[in-house]
DNA sequence: TTAAGAACTGAATCGTGGTTCACTTCTTCC
DNA sequence: GGAAGAAGTGAACCACGATTCAGTTCTTAA
């Protein structure tokens, strides 16, 4: 058995594995799905086609991989967020929509991507988990808000529901201020105070200040 | 010039042209886009393939039409609902949101493909149309209750597309309750009191009568 | 009845893009 | 150096679905 497989070819591996993945969300980010035929992955990643199937199952095994990813990471950073120790429910939340907020205003297409762009039945699956996860973060600020009784009685799920709605279709969607040239900062405003209204928090009006602050946790 | 088309003949064309039509609308809620490719839309519609080009330019011609006359009639129906003569602005909101999110449950399938499924350019521009569409529905009605001192001052159309969001997301993705098994009509309940709170309206609860009356509304 | 002009038909064509595979090029270890 | 096995290559293959078009059938008006 003259050949076995060592660190380094292991790390070797794991790289050009790791080229085509950046290669696919690269091309996902700049144009969406139809941007990126393995064809075009391949080249990027400057491999040869049947190299990415050495690597992947199938394109949608790839495509689900890159989605999941790019999910955890933006999940991660909308937890980071609302992790304000001591704050108000309200004021949690309305950080939990700035940090989305801007990180889908900066990659407006990899966020259209994530939460809308329709693919294959397994990225839809990844999808769906992306849109829980959303959620469920904000329905768990909500929770310990309405247990605080800093916020009025309601469906914590159904309402975090209807803000990553809100904040989809303000932001990512085609009604998106971005979309229509209008001032970025401005919508993120407004929706923050329509969020924080609708989850019938005493009405915080952000300031520029801690603005900015939540704005640099997107990393 | 032995051949002229007469009434007849026109009506004919007429007939057969709406009936490819029909069956493209059809295939698209039972199954979305990708349920309608020519072959099947023309089998269900009783012709030859050759026939839909006939009528139709092209497939994006035929789907853009389909699309946009579904999406009159939605619109038509939310702009209805709204029309309360002297309700409050919240009232009205809510009817709007009833209407839309009772005939989104009831056709969920072709709530999708309207309001997200991705498709081609030709169909992503009529898409828009309907998302402005139904923004600018509420968005008229939040400037009346604006102007008319029950509506806190804000941005009407930034309020309008989260509105929009919410019941999107609420109602029609991956998040909503008939897709989790839920109760339709408690999450409606959320959502329109979500709302409610979010344009800042003296909270009004909706009662199950004026809840079927707008029901009703769903033509 | 018949010529002229639609309308209709559906098999053939074409483009696109995912997937395969026979072959070449490394790596490793004796 | 050389054998065994991996990794890499890219042209060829294939499926799918939109579009075309030469031939057929139907309508009309003389």
């Amino acid at each position: 058995m003259p050949y076995r497989s060592t660190k380094r070819t292991e790390a070797r591996k794991a790289a050009v594995r790791e080229r085509i993945s950046n290669a696919a969300r690269e091309l996902i980010a700049e144009g969406g799905y139809a941007n990126a035929p393995v064809a075009a992955v391949a080249a990027r990643a400057g491999v040869a086609v049947g190299t990415v199937y050495r690597h992947f199952h199938s394109k949608s095994g790839l495509f689900a991989e890159v989605f999941s990813a790019a999910s955890e990471h933006e999940v991660e950073a909308m937890r980071e967020a609302t992790a304000l120790p001591g704050a108000a429910a309200g004021e949690r939340v309305a950080a939990g929509i700035e940090a989305f907020a801007h990180r889908a205003l900066r990659g407006r297409r990899l966020a259209w991507a994530l939460l809308a762009e329709p693919v294959d039945p397994a990225v839809e699956a990844e999808r769906l988990r992306l849109r829980r996860s959303y959620r469920d973060v904000i329905a768990a600020v909500l929770a310990d808000g309405i247990e605080a009784g800093e916020l009025p009685a309601q469906d914590a799920d159904a309402s975090a529901a209807a803000v990553v709605g809100a904040i989809g279709e303000a932001m990512v969607g085609p009604l998106s201020p971005t979309a229509n040239g209008a001032d970025p900062e401005a919508a993120i405003a407004a929706l923050v105070s329509f969020c924080t209204r609708a989850i019938g928090a005493t009405t915080i009006e952000t300031t520029p200040a801690n603005r900015m602050e939540t704005a640099n946790v997107n990393a």
